[in-house]
DNA sequence: GTCTATACTACGATAGAC
DNA sequence: GTCTATCGTAGTATAGAC
């Protein structure tokens, strides 16, 4: 499939390189076709940015076990939330230690710094869903019951996640190591972890102590 | 004096567009001067690009009390430590209140995606004395030894404080609000604020518990 | 030192052969 | 559907006037 093949390396390069970085000549020809053959599946550049956005989104969703997770949102049980949100992390620092995540975490990333349509199409999917379904199991498992603070203690959880990709050349000069190997993902994770139970625990302490 | 506008200029517009989609013709007109004093003082785009880069970790070093903050690191007391770490942190996020500081913070974002001869500046200065800085804070107030233990912790308190520049569209989606203001930032570094304890307090206990 | 002119290159889009 | 060939339009770089 040759769509196929043209949206793997469009996710990959302007990932990379950034929708004005990236040319259209470089993808086709790595795609193994003609430049003309983006106009004509995608109508040109912008649109094969837009598939690209979809791409990714799709692939956000699928070939994981997010909905497991997300019903679990129906639960009233603090114990249960609380492993949900643990397995939510987990899971993203797992992909994090593939090799070609770099491409679609590339791409997400400069969205979020200039969003454009792109951005709307991604969150639309499960990009969203898993926010909210954190936000959520956040105040299900604190007892909070103020959205807005769960969703401030969503977005402190998020960074310590996105740090690792977000801040990638601080955290190798850090960790003095060319490239973040599964191990030193693995030992993060536990740090992360636990920071995550030490951060509940706080918020289930300061709701008690506004009582 | 031309050449600090055209570096203004440039640290703005690459920042928001990237290296590439930046262009040399609008940053000079944006400065009112020709394009080819651009050739004349930086000898081309990448020249400009990492003039800006020195410029951009210039400002992150200066007017500010990060001296002050990097000499307690020689104390030894751990309240002290503790109290210089949330320095830090109120003092970034102080930073991120003021409306053209997007600038800089896009512009290093992107440099630590992927990292050119720029990054390596920028960290040179400001941005690697304060990483270190915290490292050692950490260790300090923890009272543990492992720098390697202290280098994840710090890694994990950066991303949450970066978090609102890096996945700024996020957390607009999360707010529900067009724009990051004031209040929510002061919002948000109560939260962070108090994670930072609770995490801090966690690692003691852990170091506790391993004796 | 700064600007105007121009040269050169790479890009995206398009038309048309197959 | 896919490719080749071409066009127009950015972009950077350079040379030379002042």
């Amino acid at each position: 499939m040759v769509q196929r093949r043209l949206l793997e390396i469009a996710v990959e390069q302007f990932g990379q390189r950034g929708l004005e970085g990236a040319s259209t000549r470089d993808i086709a020809a790595a795609a193994g076709t003609a430049m003309s053959s983006i106009t004509y599946h995608y109508g040109g550049k912008d649109g094969l940015y837009l598939a690209a956005a979809d791409f990714v989104a799709d692939q956000l969703g699928a070939d994981d076990d997010s909905e497991a997770i997300e019903e679990q949102t129906a639960t009233d049980d603090p114990a249960t939330a609380r492993a949900a949100i643990h397995a939510i992390v987990v899971r993203f620092l797992d992909r994090i230690k593939q090799r070609d995540a770099d491409s679609w975490a590339l791409f997400i990333m400069r969205e979020q710094m200039n969003p454009t349509e792109a951005f709307e199409r991604i969150y639309a999917g499960a990009m969203g869903r898993q926010s909210r379904a954190m936000v959520q199991l956040i105040c299900i498992a604190t007892g909070v019951k103020d959205g807005y603070a769960a969703r401030l203690a969503a977005i402190s959880l998020i960074g310590q996640v996105l740090v690792v990709k977000a801040a990638r050349a601080t955290c190798r000069r850090l960790l003095e190591c060319d490239q973040l190997n599964p191990a030193i993902i693995d030992d993060y994770a536990a740090r992360v972890a636990a920071n995550i139970d030490a951060i509940l625990d706080r918020m289930i302490a300061e709701r008690q102590e506004q009582a």
